[in-house]
DNA sequence: TAAGATACAGAACGAACGTTCAGTATAGAA
DNA sequence: TTCTATACTGAACGTTCGTTCTGTATCTTA
C-alpha cells in the first residue's frame, strides 16, 4: 500500500473515530460537522472528501459497529457452554467492550427523526436491526432446543430481550447509575427466572 | 373566567397539543417551532407569548405528561388486585391510553442531546424520572412484601422493569410491529416467569 | 366611550447548519 | 524533473433554526 493511501485510510479512520464519539455523545443530530472538524483538526471540505454527506457518515459508523459487534461476538462465543452463560456473556460484551450501546440510541433517533433519508440507507439500517434481532431469535431458540428454555415464542422473546437491553443503556445514562454491570446482571436473571414467587423452589443468589 | 382568559388558555392548550404531536412524531430537535405555527394556524410571536422559550415548551409538555400518567393510573389502580395484575394494568395504559412513550424517547434525546440547558429544566426533569423510578419501586416492593414477588433488590427490579418498558416502546416503533399489546404482555410474563426451564413446573401461560 | 392591558401577527436577525467549490499541497508515475 | 491524480483547505452559499421586536387588534375595566 502506498504511503499516501495509507495516509488516507489512517485520517478517515480518524474522522470516523471522532464522529462517532461525538454522535455516541450527543446524537446524530446535535453532532455537527464543524465540532467533527474541531475533533479531528481535519478540514470540512476532507470530511466531504472521505464521505459522500453526514447520512453517509453515519451510515459507515452503523455499518462499522455492527460488525465490530459481531467480530467480538464470535470470538467470544465458544467461551460460554450454555445459551443461559451466553446471554450474560452478551451482557457482559455490551457494558464492557462496548460502551457504544449508546449508540443504538443514537440510531434510533435517526431513523425517528422522520424528514426524508435517501431510501438505501434506510433500508440498510433496518435490515441491520432485523439481523440483530434474527441473532437473539436462534441463540434463543437454541436455548429451547437444548432443553434449557420454555418454550415460548421467540419471535417476542427476541424483541424482549432486545428491548430489555437497549432500555438499560437508555436507562443508565439517564439516572446517570454506576455500577452497571450488575444491573445488567440482574435483568439477565431477571430474563431467566423472573420476580414471580414460586413456591418450593430455590432459585438462590 | 373572562372570555378573553378563556381563549387564552385554548390557544396555549392547541399550540401545547400539536406540540406534543410533533414532538412525539420527530424528536424534540427535529421539531421546529416552524412547524408548530403550521400546525397551529398561530404565529411565532404567540408562542413565544405563551411559552418562554422551546426548552420551557418542552418542560411543560414532560410535566403534563407526568401529571397525566399519574391521573390515569390512579384512577385505574383499584381495578386490580394483586400486584402482578397491576404490572399488566401498566402495560395496557402503556399501549392503549400512553401512545405518548414515544414521548420518553423525546425525553432522552433532548437530555442527552448535551449541549446546555437550564438548570432548573434538568433538574426538574431528573426529578421526574426519579419519581418514575420510585413508583415503580413502590409497587414491586408491595409484591414483595404480599408475597407476590421473589426478595430481590429492588432497586434494580425498578430500573429493570423501567428499561423494559422503554425498550419495548422503542423497538416495537423500530420495527414497525403490530400487536404490540401481545408483546408487552409477553414482556411482562417474561418479567414474571422468566424464560429458563423449571422442571417439574408447569407455568403455562 | 376612553384607556389600558392582553393576545396575537409577522417581518427581521443572527447564529448554526450541511454542503459545495475553487484553489493548493503532495506523493507517485512518467 | 515534469506531470497528474489524489488528498486536503477554508471561504462562501443557501437554508433553517430559535428568538426578538415592533406593531396591531381585541377585550376588560373605569
Amino acid at each position: 500500500m502506498n504511503k499516501k493511501q495509507q495516509q488516507s485510510e489512517d485520517t478517515k479512520r480518524r474522522i470516523a473515530e471522532a464522529a462517532k464519539a461525538l454522535i455516541m455523545q450527543k446524537g446524530y443530530k446535535s453532532t455537527s460537522i464543524e465540532e467533527i472538524v474541531e475533533a479531528t483538526g481535519s478540514s470540512k471540505g476532507n470530511i466531504y472528501y472521505h464521505f459522500k454527506s453526514k447520512e453517509g457518515l453515519f451510515l459507515y459508523l452503523i455499518e462499522e459497529w455492527d460488525l465490530e459487534w459481531e467480530q467480538k461476538w464470535s470470538s467470544k462465543e465458544h467461551q460460554y457452554t450454555t445459551i443461559t452463560d451466553k446471554l450474560y456473556g452478551i451482557a457482559d460484551q455490551l457494558v464492557f467492550d462496548d460502551l457504544n450501546h449508546p449508540f443504538s440510541k443514537a440510531l434510533d433517533e435517526f431513523l425517528n427523526s422522520s424528514e426524508s433519508m435517501s431510501e438505501d440507507v434506510e433500508q440498510r439500517i433496518t435490515q441491520i436491526i432485523r439481523n440483530r434481532l434474527e441473532f437473539n431469535q436462534k441463540l434463543l431458540q437454541q436455548g429451547i432446543d437444548q432443553g434449557e428454555f420454555e418454550n415460548h415464542n421467540v419471535e417476542h422473546l427476541s424483541i424482549i430481550f432486545e428491548s430489555l437491553i437497549a432500555g438499560l443503556s437508555q436507562m443508565s445514562q439517564m439516572a446517570k447509575l454506576d455500577n452497571v454491570l450488575a444491573l445488567y446482571h440482574s435483568a439477565i436473571r431477571v430474563l431467566l427466572y423472573g420476580i414471580a414467587k414460586k413456591p418450593g423452589m430455590n432459585n438462590g443468589r
